[in-house]
RNA sequence: GGGCCCGUAGCUCAAUGGACAGAGCAACUGCCUUCUAAGCAGUGGGUUGGAGGUUCGAUUCCUCUCGGGCCCGCCA
């Protein structure tokens, strides 16, 4: 319906362009939207303000002109006004109407990856959790808005591929390593090895400071995996995933028959090289926790199609730096190697070699980046959480410094999440692993709840999680008013086909009939959807999605207590209203499936 | 000191540079012998933090300013 009217608008301009009374070699961006008010008619357009920047003439006259030039108008319009400063607005004919619902009925929404618009590849990369511990709450969010995201993109016909960053080398996995080993140790109640010391609940090697310590990791979701590490895992998951990412040389038989049948109080014993066995116990830790964190995905009915691990990486990291080098954005100083970042916005050159010779966490994640590239992905588009934001300079710095558009890569937070309970803030802290899960919040609202009220807010926004108000049943919480609708419709229909009325087809179908104007209302609300559907992605804002979820279905409910369905005299009525609630149904579907919600047909 | 985000109705928030700034909640008034009242219709509620600027037009873009939050390692 608006695409038809874009369509006439911009043949407008064109007829009014080969009468020359303009002269346009381009025409620019304008507008087609649903005025609030109805006297400004069923829909109206900017084009001629638009316009007037171009060709220097007063959008009144422009607009007088385009009307004039309107093709098909006594077939598509009850009138067409022009108004004040210049907007055109669109009376449309019954015919108009009906034919758009008829048009409607094949609308569909691509689910999975399809090209059809362009052959441009995405690469989304979102919620990248580290893999020490369960997923939380931000990432939760992250994981909402990116999947949405990947979802619309399809939508539009654009290929996008999900994308799990694993961050799986460096002190941290170190520090997890000796986290579980001290749990393990616990458990064992195994005399304390040689060359170590204790520091609160943790053995430490005796040489590590306490600072150092500080920053093992205290959560007792550990202690699990340490009982697991003694008495053995029933699952193939080290097998599989184990060796595929580490290699059987971590993963020997050996050790994947300890793993499955449990260490005991033997794993010193199996395993007696400290750097060794800290290696393994890195490397079981992550997998371990990955594993969770894809569990708790999939629970939120998300599948990331890329899980990527850092230690995949390998040579790419000097490679990358080489790359740069060669593109003359790399100098020594002070013993470190650096990457002239300030070349490209960045308020500071940035480190990439540390003096000891080792990259540091920024120049492998340009070496991610690259390999991003390299796997043939047109745009990366980057969600980071809200403590990586001076990260968004210097990462887009080093894509171009690689060689890339600028436009190549876009980076984007999504900020903090504030749970409420009971109207007050929860606090959260990390390192004493006191914080909420994203498995317990999906315990506590649901997962329809969750992901709804993580997409309602625009993603760079805080949010203010009231997880009272999700858990709520009832009219103050959109989420039910949207589903209401949808099961509405699906009960009417099951009762008309108890009645033994059929649907019936499009051609089959007298729309004629629809004349009132709550019809015709809810007609101009189902046809804004694919042009909503399409800002959402290019903006890349997921937020619009409940929004008008929420306003469909309260333009259902009206249209619903306006107009009955079954039980008018006239049959023919009833076909043309059970078709448009069967389409609008359809639409309802769509912007539900796109945000991840069920679609309930009974409440 | 530098950077990022946010300031809109009593509360929570909308508004791809467009018309009289909109919803929901809360408050008040009506509507169920017929398809789900988890619903509908209506009333009240605003100097969009403030001051300039760009524009035919600014909540939106630019500059300054006030208030709140977050970040600023050769950690990852």
């Amino acid at each position: 319906m608006i695409e038809r009217l874009r369509k006439l608008t911009v043949e407008a301009i064109a007829a009014v362009c080969k009468n020359k009374e303009f002269n346009l070699d381009f025409i620019p961006e304008f507008s087609i939207e649903q005025p609030k008010e109805d006297e400004y008619g069923d829909f109206s357009t900017n084009a001629a303000m638009v316009l007037t920047k171009k060709l220097k003439i007063q959008p009144i006259l422009i607009a007088n002109a385009l009307v004039d030039h309107f093709p098909d108008k006594e077939k598509f319009f009850k009138k067409i006004e022009v108004v004040k400063p210049g907007f055109i607005n669109f009376f449309l004919s019954d015919s108009f109407f009906h034919e758009s619902l008829q048009k409607m009925s094949s609308w569909t929404i691509p689910s999975s990856s399809v090209e059809k618009n362009s052959s441009e590849k995405i690469l989304l990369e979102f919620v990248s959790a580290n893999p020490t511990g369960p997923l939380n709450v931000v990432n939760a969010r992250a994981a909402a808005v990116g999947d949405t995201l990947a979802k619309l993109f399809n939508a539009v016909g654009l290929r996008a591929d999900r994308e799990f960053y694993v961050n799986d080398e460096g002190t941290q996995i170190e520090h997890l390593a000796y986290s579980v080993q001290s749990r393990y140790l616990q458990l064992t109640g195994s005399e304390i090895p040689q060359g170590y010391k204790m520091h609160g609940i943790f053995w430490i090697p005796a040489d590590w400071s306490l600072e150092k310590s500080e920053d093992l990791y205290q959560g007792e979701y550990l202690i699990e995996l340490a009982e697991k590490i003694r008495d053995g895992f029933r699952t193939p998951l080290f097998r599989d995933e184990g060796i595929r990412v580490y290699g059987n040389e971590i993963f020997s038989p050996e050790r994947i028959h300890f793993l499955e049948a449990g260490f005991g109080n033997k794993l010193f014993e199996i395993i007696p090289s400290e750097k060794e066995r800290i290696k393994f116990l890195g490397c079981v830790s992550v997998i371990y926790n990955v594993n969770l964190q894809k569990e708790v995905l999939k629970r939120f009915r998300l599948e990331f199609q890329n899980w990527f691990f850092q230690s995949q990486l390998g040579e790419k990291v000097s490679q990358s730096i080489e790359q740069l080098k060669k593109n003359g954005h790399v100098y020594e100083q002070d013993g470190a190697v650096w990457f002239r970042s300030t070349a490209f916005q960045d308020d500071k050159d940035r480190v990439l070699i540390r003096q000891d010779g080792t990259p540091t966490y920024f120049a492998v994640d340009i070496a991610y980046h690259a390999y991003k590239k390299e796997r043939g992905y047109d745009k990366l588009i980057d969600f980071l959480g809200p403590d990586h934001h001076g990260y968004i300079a210097r990462t887009k710095a080093a894509v171009q410094a690689l060689g890339f558009p600028p436009d190549s890569i876009e980076i984007y937070l999504i900020q903090l999440v504030t749970l409420l309970s009971g109207g007050k803030p929860l606090r959260m802290s990390k390192r004493a692993g006191e914080f909420i899960t994203m498995n317990e919040l999906l315990d506590d609202v649901g997962i329809d709840a969750a992901r709804w009220y993580f997409l309602v807010r625009h993603r760079d926004t805080h949010l203010d999680f009231d997880l009272d108000l999700a858990k709520l049943q009832s009219e103050e919480n959109p989420l039910y008013y949207t589903q209401y609708a949808y099961a509405r419709i699906c009960s009417l229909m099951q009762t008309a086909e108890g009645e033994g009325i059929k649907l019936l087809s499009a051609d089959a179908v007298d729309l004629s009939q629809l004349q009132h104007q709550a019809e015709k209302g809810l007609i101009k609300k189902m046809a804004q959807f694919p042009s909503l559907v399409e800002m959402a992605a290019d903006l890349r804002e997921p937020n619009h999605l409940p929004r008008y979820a929420v306003e469909l279905a309260r333009t259902f409910h009206s249209f619903y207590t306006e107009c009955r369905v079954l039980g008018v005299p006239d049959r023919k009525l009833t076909d043309a209203r059970l078709f448009l609630v069967s389409v609008c149904r359809q639409i309802l579907k769509s912007t539900l499936d796109l945000m991840g919600i069920e679609a309930p047909e009974k409440m």
